[in-house]
DNA sequence: ACACGATAAGACAGCGCTGACATTTGTGGT
DNA sequence: ACCACAAATGTCAGCGCTGTCTTATCGTGT
């Protein structure tokens, strides 16, 4: 067992017979350290297996690292996952490490979690919002940390935000299904952020009020009990008297419970859901797509904008949403 | 624009008329401490919106953060996310938080990841490895820093590692198809990692030696072109002059390609798949399925148990797969 | 031979915090 | 009144690094 411990800067420089601030010069960069005394450095700092500490760096230089947080609700939503990869990506680019928190989708571990990132002194701070306030974020904001609010807005705070066309494409793809003649239309959505349902609700009220359709509350199936499944749900649509003739899903989970539902159903109901998903393509299933990786990747672009000039105007971003036809949604009505 | 900086213990201490010591005590969690001059000290901060530093806390403390490394190859794999998920659930029953990094799949950029995250002194590090040769974390092992690695066992250096039951799962698999009357079965696996597809290659073999099939070369298609598709894969197989009557996928990456090509293919195919996806279930794909999420769950109990006990034997341990039949697997040779 | 600027290297303090140790204050026993 | 002892608080140095400033060394032009 080897009990050595870890070498600093001092024992390089001691080794190779210079001054500790000479070994920093080499280790951060910095010029003005002829060639032999760099090389003399550089193999002490081998011999010994020398690793500069990040920890003691930041510290110095002002108490911040060089690492972004980035806080989801649950960790097996494979959404979250894909903006967690766009994010990281994006970081990457610029030297920054992503550290990931979840909050389990509960309003109350937020900000104690929020606060231990903050305690590690993250550059930035990348959040899905679950709690109905952020406010008690605002004093960090206003010392400097950028805070980016992702697929939802921040609530009481004023904070840079990207979120997803919900409206506008969940209205795109009930107007699809309008003018293929479709009327009963119902809308699934399992329990899901209130904010992008909400959105993506209006957008399909909205769409529908367009080919005059006024009251759609009987089409609307918004269970907020995390019991009932997105697959009961489009069951219990399809078994009301006068069913639906097609359905939109408001999230993914409400596409697979669709797809199990409505796979071999006669007369066959059309159905186009929110966010792609694997095998989509393969089961015809017609999608509102989106970049979800490009979410991810605004949003840290956003933080390192801030970061670089803070005085800008908070910015409200949009990722666009486009109709994917491949089938399922291009079922007309039964006549 | 509000430019004032950060609170410091010492300015906490100031204006509630204590010593720094006092606030750090008070902040620590240690304990003699007045109850009145708790209150008071925790009123200056909340006054001054203080939030301890914990860079240097570690800093003091020896050195190390509580921050565990994950090093991924690619991020938008969703097996890794369920093994991230996994880990970060357990750290942080530990007050610990993860970092997430990729390597992009390049055996190159594993070690400068790497570098960099123990440059920020990581209390662990866990990795799937990438290039053939760890050995560059000899030493930093013998510091004292806990390497685990996930899904496949790290080349040239002692360390903890969890991966899965491959060689017997694909075996089981192969064997239930060859219990049917299956002999002729095709093994197709998209570029995968070696040491898994080794293994998986392994037990698909041994099952088939089981019942007299010596010459398995054939019905082998392992492209590590990531060029060549899944689907391109499958198709070849089944294209080919005396086509198999079943094929086992080595990866979720096959299963995809798998599902597309077998939908309506006429004779039916058998197919099991290895690793289990959203759908499958109502697709009716059969699958050799194991617990992501605990293989990640694992991975992180190792890393805490040798930050207990640094000096205990290195573990491998294997998380068990199990054969999940939907169907697609059940289908009988045709006669 | 001399002054002069450029280059290389070092001395020193201190980032924010806490461990080790010192000091003050309060309590109870005799 | 005195001492022993615990609880509450303070002093000080230093974790590993780098910014600022200072000092030594060298080549160059006149």
């Amino acid at each position: 067992m080897n009990t050595q411990s870890r070498a600093t800067l001092a024992d390089v420089a001691r080794l190779a017979g210079v001054s500790s601030k000479t070994v920093s010069r080499v280790f951060a960069g910095a010029g003005n350290v002829s060639p032999e005394t760099r090389e003399r450095v550089l193999g002490a700092a081998k011999r010994l297996r020398f690793r500069p500490n990040n920890l003691a760096r930041s510290l110095r230089r002002g108490g911040v690292s060089n690492t972004v947080a980035f806080v989801i609700g649950d960790l097996r939503n494979p959404f979250y996952f894909h903006v967690a990869a766009g994010i990281e990506r994006e970081l990457a680019e610029s030297g920054l490490t992503m550290v990931l928190a979840t909050t389990d989708d509960t309003p109350e571990s937020e900000e104690i979690v929020v606060d231990a990132l903050l305690a590690q002194r993250v550059r930035a701070l990348l959040l899905i919002p679950v709690a109905d306030d952020q406010s008690y974020l605002d004093g960090e904001r206003q010392l400097g940390t950028p805070v980016i609010s992702v697929d939802r807005p921040a609530r009481n705070l004023l904070a840079d935000s990207v979120v997803l066309q919900n409206r506008q494409g969940m209205a795109d793809a009930v107007r699809s299904l309008t003018a293929l003649g479709h009327r009963k239309i119902g809308f699934v959505s399992n329990p899901s952020a209130m904010y992008t349902l909400r959105e993506r609700l209006a957008g399909y009220r909205e769409a529908l009020r367009e080919v005059g359709v006024m009251d759609t509350a009987r089409w609307e199936r918004v269970d907020d009990d995390p019991a009932v499944s997105a697959e009961q749900a489009v069951r219990a649509l399809l078994d009301q008297a006068d069913p639906p003739t097609a359905i939109v899903g408001g999230n993914n989970r409400a596409s697979a419970g669709a797809v199990r539902v409505l796979r071999d159903r006669e007369p066959a109901v059309a159905f186009i859901g929110f966010d792609d998903f694997e095998l989509a393509d393969a089961l015809g299933i017609s999608v509102v797509a989106y970049d979800t990786m490009e979410l991810g990747r605004t949003a840290a672009r956003l933080a390192l904008e801030r970061l670089a000039d803070p005085s800008e105007f908070t910015k409200q971003l949009e990722i666009p949403t486009r109709l994917i036809h491949r089938g399922s949604g291009e079922i007309p009505p039964p006549r």
